[in-house]
DNA sequence: TCCCCGAATTTGTGATCACGCTGACGTATG
DNA sequence: CATACGTCAGCGTGATCACAAATTCGGGGA
């Protein structure tokens, strides 16, 4: 009855490159790794079970999207970002992101603001565990749950490598200040997206994004 | 008497997958590939002198930048986008450059927009001959020669992946119209530069681009 | 004339290996 | 005791191969 068969393909048999991409892709977003570790093919094989080949091919693409960098020996580091660089990273941020918050505006119904309102509560769990994965976690979930919204791929694609290149650096900055308090300005976007105010919701973004990294400065 | 010896590494003798990268990087973004054209990694190998390994890792970073299109199968091909896609693109373009040319403003000095113009030149040149490769070529290199200026590489880095996952469009667009005038606001950006009218940059660049891009829709 | 199915070819995937360079440790020298 | 040098384990690079899935194309049936 011409059975659609789809064997290894589609389910959920990804190639062994990919799994090793998606796994290596949190761990720096998320800020599991310390900024200037260093990453080799064997043993990123070894941890995956996998031999070199996928293995470099996740680091290829992982480097490619600004979320590693390559020695001119061909040796694969997490970034260790300068003021300069972390400063122009952030003002990427405050233009993509208000705009893309603007963009989901319109199309923010009552059910996802109560579901931002719930991450927000898991990230301040998380500051009051001090759990600075977690933290980030939550944190880049809040903003992404918003601009998924946004019905905009490409941008919020660019905006994730931004978020990659930051990720192991924000992890250090959690841990050199130990917030315990909750970013204050998450209550503000909530506020602005009940209120459908589009300027109000602009501005709340970008100081919270620059407030954020604006401690991260040595 | 303590010879430098630089054997392989430094000199001029990049990996293969990296000529590999280059080359088929300048390809994509200059339209000289077909929209939908597929690339097989033995093809590609075979076109440079080298085994499918740095095939598949060149191929790999550009589908990481957004250069090309993975299938669900695994199959590489240059994107085909749609009309969503390329408006979504052209917006991202009118958000980056205005603001790359802005930083740029201050530190454009008279040489740089005499080499500018000079470029400008060599555009119009490639329109009267009817040669859309240099036509792209040159029209990409007056944009960046402006924003290299703005020292701002992660956002110069973002906004040439955008031109990447153009670059196969605007060949296409280019053949449809077949235009025979000079793109018109590169004059009105030259003159605010000279001016250090910031406002009027802007607004140029931001008519430029999406001027330019509004007739590629299908 | 059109559609469907099966064989053959082509494709991406991943493992393995040899090679040459890199970087760090330990030793010898001043 | 500090410094320079030589050694060596470990690294990335690239070629090759086996395998399985996918695509293509032809022939046969409706």
């Amino acid at each position: 009855m011409n059975e659609v068969l789809r064997r290894q393909t589609n389910p959920a048999n990804p190639p062994a490159h990919d799994r090793v991409y998606r796994g290596l892709r949190l761990q720096v977003m998320h800020g599991e790794l310390t900024p200037g570790q260093a990453l080799t093919l064997r043993g990123i094989g070894k941890q995956y079970g996998v031999s070199m080949t996928p293995a470099r091919e996740a680091l290829r693409r992982l480097t490619a999207e600004g979320a590693l960098t390559l020695s001119a020996s061909g040796r694969v580091t997490t970034p260790e970002l300068n003021n300069d660089r972390i400063e122009e990273l952030a003002q990427i941020r405050s233009l993509l992101e208000p705009e893309l918050a603007s963009r989901a505006l319109r199309r923010a119904h009552l059910a996802l603001i109560d579901r931002m309102e719930s991450i927000n509560d898991a990230n301040a769990r998380a500051i009051h565990l001090q759990d600075p994965v977690e933290y980030i976690r939550t944190n880049l979930e809040f903003h992404r749950t918003l601009y998924l919204r946004a019905q905009s791929p490409a941008m919020l694609g660019l905006l994730e490598t931004v978020w990659l290149q930051l990720g192991p650096t924000m992890r250090a900055l959690y841990t050199r200040l130990r917030r315990t308090t909750a970013p204050p300005h998450h209550r503000l976007i909530l506020e602005a997206l009940r209120a459908g105010d589009d300027a109000a919701l602009r501005l709340a973004l970008r100081t919270d994004v620059t407030q954020g990294l604006r401690h991260l400065q040595v």
